[in-house]
RNA sequence: GCCGUUUUAGCUUAGUGGUAAAGCAACGGUUUCGUAAACCGUAGACGCAAGUUCGAUUCUUGCAAGCGGCUCCA
């Protein structure tokens, strides 16, 4: 395995060798191997033309099958700044790199700023197991503040077959993403005349939401969470305490103004794009006891975020509605370890019933990056939120990666990520343990000593927001949504015409039970009426015909299992409703 | 938002400097069928705007949206 990396990384110091003998004065960014290949940046003195890639790849091909060989040398910073001086970039690298002297690798005529390690000779790159893929622009060291590069990637295994089998994977799973799948199943839209990125959940979608609601407000009521309706709107005073303007305000839609009215700040108003200023003020309705906490508010929350229109995703990264599994539970310091394993645990029952195991989903601590300024609150909050949570999330025993600067604006974040179909990662379900809303909100509450005293935030929201979770779940499932979540549970089909009396009352019978069920009476071909309810994956087809009229019985074809025999209706609504409630 | 790329009917695709072809879906009819596509027919489209041209869906430019990345996130 260690190999194949040497490979990749080998092939993009060849592709800027190729790119050199075209392009000359390119200047070189960085050229690192990745996941299933390699990249490098370039900034190219001309557009790049489409043709260009296949040219570059018949060059490297040519490169690697001169046995080009790979040699190492150190030397000083200083041979180094005069070796790299047309190269702008590497200059800068060469600054920040640690240490008096930088290692360098050189290939053919090539030479670059390289820590390694390569291959020894490029005949141990097989010219056909690698391809250039795409273009894409870059911005420099990933800082959206510097200049963007141009990035070509490519795909590189060991052997060819290896690139074909990998090739295919992707098509393959390309089929199953929310997006391809959605043509089909019809879950949702969004629409040019609505807006970018605002979905409108279809019938199909709505019962998906609102099966996962119904499991969330039961649970959550059995854990002795309260629920309430905060508004969708909220003065930007409220976003003034909770920080959110200025620290999240380009994340928001922006305000409404009252222009008729003396403008103040309760004449500014914004659609909210979280829940906790909400669930805040309802804390502060009453004063508060120590004999209250914990006090765990829940509500799923709409929100609304202007997200970049360039990272809009399909039903994974919307602007809204963003319905939120949220909670707010606040207690006392003491009780937070508690409460936080106990949504760990809720955490472990929804995916585990869900089928989902850590395969499918993992988990970061997301810290702050203390150099950066766009975290409110003081130094000594956040050096115990984090210290806390690290022990937190430690005592789980999940296994989790620290992201460094990327915690929310107020406090640490624990999420739960999940990957698309096509490799993108997001954050289903985030935790947070917060210090600083409660304070700056002013929440107390009185304590046995009869002192005030500030109670601590966590943050949960388990389902995510709906419609990222359900194009996860779509995914995951591959549409096929296990009966209690399918739109459509059962599909009635009569053979002919003759078959649509016995068949409505079976659709009735069925309706009667609360099962999801669809008559299909229409004019076409039993194959045909099958081959509809396959695509649209409905768990259970029931064909009726002369003999299920004859001896009462319904045909059951399973979802992908075919003809599993016939049965008397009230057996099958016995199987079924136990594994609509089983959520099998 | 930035870089690249794409845009012909609801979907998948064909094609042209003289306004366009097909399959599936839809609709109407015929057929009454035993486990993944019956048959016949009808209707429906060149993303938007400007320019070049006698004439633009086709060429040019701008814009918009989709897609692949970057940045960012529930």
């Amino acid at each position: 395995m260690e190999n194949i990396e040497q490979i990749r990384h080998s092939l993009s110091h060849i592709m800027a060798l190729a790119v050199l003998e075209f392009w000359p004065k390119t200047k070189l960014g960085m050229g690192p191997a990745i996941e299933n290949g390699f990249y490098y940046d370039f900034q190219f003195t001309k557009p790049l033309e489409p043709t260009d890639l296949k040219k570059i790849e018949a060059k490297m091909q040519e490169l690697i099958l001169q046995d080009q060989k790979f040699v190492k040398k150190n030397i000083t910073k200083l041979a180094a700044k005069k070796k790299f001086k047309d190269q702008p970039y590497k200059l800068e690298l060469i600054k920040e790199l640690p240490g008096k002297t930088v290692s360098i690798y050189t290939n053919g005529s090539f030479t670059d700023l390289c820590k390694g390690p390569h291959v020894k000779f490029t005949k141990e790159i097989n010219p056909k197991a690698f391809e250039l893929t795409k273009i894409a622009g870059a911005y420099w060291k990933g800082n959206e503040k510097n200049k963007m590069l141009t990035r070509i990637y490519g795909f590189a295994f060991a052997t060819e077959k290896e690139l074909q089998d990998y090739v295919k994977m992707q098509e393959e799973a390309e089929k199953r993403d929310h997006r391809k799948l959605n043509e089909k199943l019809n879950l949702y839209q969004i629409s040019e005349e609505i807006g970018l990125g605002l979905v409108t959940l279809l019938p199909n979608g709505a019962i998906i939401a609102d099966e996962l609601e119904n499991w969330a407000k039961e649970t959550e009521e059995k854990q002795g969470y309260v629920r309430v309706y905060t508004p969708h709107i909220a003065s930007e005073k409220a976003f003034k305490i909770s920080g959110h303007v200025p620290y999240y305000a380009e994340s928001m839609y922006p305000p409404m103004r009252m222009a008729e009215k003396k403008v103040g700040e309760n004449d500014v108003y914004y659609i909210k794009p979280m829940n906790c200023a909400g669930h805040h003020m309802v804390y502060k309705s009453k004063p508060r006891s120590y004999k209250e906490l914990p006090l765990r508010i829940a509500e799923y929350g709409a929100v609304y975020r202007f997200e970049q229109s360039g990272e809009l995703y399909g039903m994974m990264r919307v602007r809204g509605p963003i319905h939120q599994n949220d909670a707010h539970i606040f207690c006392t310091e003491e009780q937070a370890e508690e409460e936080f394993q106990k949504v760990m645990d809720l955490h472990k029952y929804y995916y585990e019933t869900l089928g989902l195991n850590e395969k499918n989903y993992f988990l970061s601590f997301a810290i702050r990056d203390p150099k950066s300024k766009k975290y409110v609150g003081d130094k000594k909050m956040w050096d115990k939120a984090e210290k806390i949570a690290l022990k937190f999330i430690k005592k789980t025993n999940i296994p989790y990666k620290v992201e460094a600067g990327s915690a929310a604006f107020y406090g640490p974040k624990i999420d739960f990520n999940i990957k698309t179909v096509t490799g993108k990662v997001f954050s289903a379900s985030t935790n947070q343990l917060d210090f600083q809303l409660p304070k700056a909100f002013g929440l107390k509450y009185i304590d046995k000593d009869g002192k005030e005293k500030i109670p601590v935030c966590i943050h949960r929201a388990p389902l995510g927001a709906h419609v990222r979770f359900i194009a996860f779940l779509t995914e995951h499932y591959a549409g096929n949504f296990p009966v209690w979540l399918a739109p459509v549970q059962v599909a009635v089909i009569p053979i002919s015409e003759k078959h649509d009396q016995y068949a409505s009352e079976i659709t009735k019978q069925l309706k009667e039970y609360n099962v999801r069920v669809e008559l299909k009476n229409e004019n076409e071909t039993l194959g045909k009426k099958i081959r509809e309810a396959e695509m649209q994956k409905i768990p259970y087809l029931l064909i009726v015909g002369d003999k299920e009229v004859e001896a009462k019985t319904v045909s059951v074809r399973e979802r992908g299992k075919g003809d599993i025999g016939a049965r008397p209706i009230n057996s099958f609504l016995d199987k079924i409703k136990q594994e609509i409630i089983s959520k099998k």
